[in-house]
DNA sequence: TCAAATGGTACCATTATGGTACGGATTGGC
DNA sequence: GCCAATCCGTACCATAATGGTACCATTTGA
């Protein structure tokens, strides 16, 4: 239901403790502080380092730190580190048959165009947005309206 | 991958081609039409009656017709009908044990935040803007400077 | 009465996801 | 030099979601 995965959500959680704390972490330490299981954290790390999101330190004494200050960390780069690029439909990455029909190909420019829009909605939010508890802006009274469409 | 499903996709297909017809069309022909299955048409035809999107007349002679004009039609409310409400983290819909955390809640709101930014981005694009096919804006230009982020 | 159409539901194959485990590679301390 | 602690890579499986199809009931016009 356009929703991101669970891993997703336990990076967000991971990454807001890390920044939080400030020092270097072992997944271990990642784990009991944040109630994710280790093994599901160390999955999730190795996703966040690779993208550049974190960096690690091998051996003993090692561990996890960010990489970057997390005003430089975007909610976009997140998702796409533990979901790949951000692609809401399947002709936007890869090649389809059908695509070829002259009904369905004019849609794709659309479909850029909503994903992009969709990219810098995630792409607005940083991590140290998520280090402050009470956002600013009000959600709920701005969601109400489209509950019901007649 | 944060990406709207197959079904979908076909409403997309088959509003676009409804908008443009015009006409009250059966399924077997906007079946022939799409050339997606006719069972999956069905499927996706009756999602699409029963959130008001289309309106259905019975027995013989009967058919579907776009309940609005296609200007009044949103992106958000096909993908709404399809996937249900747009909620990109799950626990935007439903209660979860774990959400009682003291680090996880904070974040509620924001998800919110990116949740309205991204239904907002679906809403601005309408059935009538998809007839086009050539779309004014270009994309390209703007999504490539995304690609590689050090 | 019959044929054509929508409505509802149930089913299964395929895919994606979540979660875990295991062995290998690296590094600091004794 | 050895050992323990840690990250790294990958593979595995259970579960859930999705895609696609089929079937029968209901409705309605000719």
């Amino acid at each position: 239901m356009l929703r991101i995965s669970k891993l997703t959500d336990y990076s967000i959680v991971i990454l807001v403790f890390m920044a939080k704390d400030g020092n270097s972490l072992t997944s271990r330490q990642i784990s009991e502080g944040s109630n994710i299981p280790l093994s599901t954290v160390s999955k999730v790390l190795k996703s966040l380092t690779r993208k550049d999101i974190l960096c690690s330190t091998r051996g003993a004494t090692g561990g996890y730190t960010l990489a970057k200050i997390p005003k430089k960390t975007s909610v976009a780069e997140i998702v796409a580190a533990m979901e790949g690029p951000l692609a809401i439909t399947e002709c936007s990455d890869t090649e389809h048959a059908t695509c070829s029909e002259e009904h369905t190909c004019p849609l794709k420019s659309h479909w850029n165009h909503i994903n992009l829009a969709v990219k810098s909605a995630l792409r607005s939010v940083t991590l140290q947005d998520l280090l402050s508890p009470i956002p600013s802006y009000t959600v709920n009274a701005v969601t109400s309206p489209y509950t019901n469409i007649s």
